[in-house]
RNA sequence: GGCGCGUUCGUCUAGAGGCCUAGGACACCGCCCUUUCAAGGCGGAGAUCGCGGGUUCGAAUCCCGCACGCGCUACCA
């Protein structure tokens, strides 16, 4: 095969983009950017009945946000359109009478009910379900007439000798026994191709050079290259994708929770962690590499690395490889998404917009802290408005429930906080001041340092203590520790 | 049931006959750093390479059998 590497991410518009089909696109797409090739986008909606409405802008949206991006589709057009299954049905039906006049497709006017028995006949006899080539015998001319009052789907007339073996890029040589394989359909009642019939003929004339698609495709092999040496068309290459499975090794479903990929984005997950997660579920670079950008996946990336196991979406690294980026963001980048994090969660009594200092200077605390962007607002909250309330407990949690030692940290921080000048307010005094506690107290800092966490933010850990402070501002902070001193009385 | 694919630390993987007393990463444990929590640094534990036979001087790597798991088995894709 000649010309240049073409693939497409077809999938069906029954919902949001599921998080496995994003993996598959980003397989393709590293494919075609690493070989100098093009990425094609095709709707698959034959499926009449199973049709979202929204689910091609998810898809887009889904796609873009990883930064995936495509040279033909629906929505930029392109020499093979359309791009949307439903827009080609002339096209298929065309190619179903050229089948039909080869003697490779014939009219089935069998009931669902007949074909449902039949199945069970088959299951209850040990025998390989499939249809049993009744209708093979109709007349072709007697066919189309009935046709004319009967519903009826096309069969494709497989050849049930010998075997059918492929190379698939990523397993090697694979082989069907062809006596196995029955009559598929091609046409359904209604009109509209199945999928094996819309992705011989949309292949086909989209010059499709590499079929990459999840395993689960595997079985159906035969059947797409039989079809294509039926219409004498060259067949691509095929390539089947480990699955992405659950900790109980099963296809990932919606049983699983979340597989919509967008749903990742809104809970705060960056699109270089999620890219870079995936990038490494069931492909590898060398013994040692972990993290990788999406530019050098696309330089990198080739078919012969990708293993044939499945791999289990494992959201702990995806939550490690999430800190991990967001620790390597610039302080520039970080503190937009800071902003846009707390403007989205802050709760709405908080006023708007939030102020670009106290975001600016909360940003650095926050870097190291959070390992999901949606985490933000909530080691954030306590400086943007009220202290909630907390129970009183919770200002000894940390030093074994002695209240002793709390009043008199809270005793002797009062004053020192006092000390401080409203003019000389800042970073520098305060830390001075709390530190000096050390030698009032006679105690490490540590002893005692949890129970002023807990009187400024309401919980024994969060953002360093003396940053806290000195943005929560004087009169605020002092308000707090009395706060917290008057719990204790 | 049938067919296909798969099987290396808990997880993702490296490994294509001797470099493997099996490497890396996440998770886990410990230590260091330290104003809590993190982050970071250092170290530890963790895989008789699914099992059984072969081939070979030598096998995680090649061959055969078995077991188990998953996928497919629709007028869904």
């Amino acid at each position: 095969m000649t010309g240049p590497v073409r693939t497409r991410f077809a999938p069906s518009p029954t919902g949001e983009l599921h998080i496995g089909g994003l993996r598959t696109a980003l397989f393709q797409w590293a494919f075609v950017q690493a070989n100098g090739g093009e990425l094609i986008l095709r709707i698959e909606d034959t499926d009449q009945s199973r049709y979202v409405e929204g689910s091609v802008e998810n898809i887009y949206e889904g796609l873009r946000w990883l930064g995936i991006e495509w040279a033909e589709g629906p929505d930029v057009g392109g020499p093979h359109g359309p791009y949307t299954q439903s827009e080609r049905l002339e096209k298929y039906h065309a190619v179903a009478d050229e089948l039909r006049a080869r003697g490779r497709a014939y009219r089935c006017f069998c009931t669902s009910e007949r074909l449902a028995q039949l199945r069970k006949d088959q299951q209850k006899d040990g025998l390989a379900p499939g249809y049993d080539g009744r209708c093979r015998a109709v007349d072709p001319g007697e066919a189309d007439e009935r046709a004319r009052s009967e519903p009826s789907v096309l069969r494709f007339r497989m050849d049930r000798t010998g075997v059918t073996t492929f190379p698939d890029l990523i397993r090697g040589e694979v082989t069907f026994q062809n006596s196995l394989q029955d009559d598929f359909v091609i046409l359904k009642t209604d009109g509209f191709p199945t999928y094996h019939l819309a992705m011989l003929v949309d292949d086909h004339d989209m010059e499709i050079t590499h079929v990459i698609r999840a395993e689960e495709w595997l079985a159906s092999g035969p059947r797409h290259l039989q079809l294509y040496e039926a219409m004498d068309w060259p067949a691509p290459h095929f390539a089947h994708l480990p699955l992405l499975v659950d900790r109980d090794g099963r296809k990932l479903s919606k049983r699983f929770g979340d597989v919509a990929a967008l749903d990742y984005r809104d809970r705060g997950y960056l699109p270089e962690a999620m890219l870079n997660f995936l990038a490494f579920l069931g492909w590898s670079l060398d013994d040692h590499t972990t993290h990788i950008t999406a530019d050098e996946f696309a330089r990198v990336f080739t078919l012969d690395r990708v293993v044939p196991n499945p791999a289990f979406f494992d959201v702990e690294r995806l939550d490690a490889l999430n800190g991990h980026h967001i620790r390597a963001l610039t302080p520039a980048a970080w503190c937009e998404h800071v902003g846009e994090w707390l403007d989205r969660d802050l709760p709405a009594d908080i006023p708007r917009p939030l102020g670009a200092d106290l975001v600016a200077a909360l940003a650095p605390l926050l870097q190291e802290r959070v390992t999901r962007l949606d985490e933000l607002a909530g080691l954030s909250r306590f400086i943007f408005g009220e202290l909630p309330d907390y129970p009183a407990d919770l200002l000894t949690e940390r030093i074994k429930g002695d209240t002793e030692l709390a009043t008199r940290t809270l005793d002797a921080a009062i004053p020192a906080v006092e000390a401080v000048a409203p003019d000389d307010w800042g970073l520098e005094p305060v830390e001075a001041a709390l530190r000096g506690l050390q030698d009032t107290l006679d105690l490490k800092l540590r002893k005692f340092v949890s129970v002023l966490y807990v009187a400024t933010m309401g919980a024994p850990r969060g953002i360093p203590l003396f940053d806290s402070v000195a943005l929560l501002g004087r009169d605020e902070a002092l308000a707090r520790l009395r706060g917290a001193r008057a719990k204790l009385a």
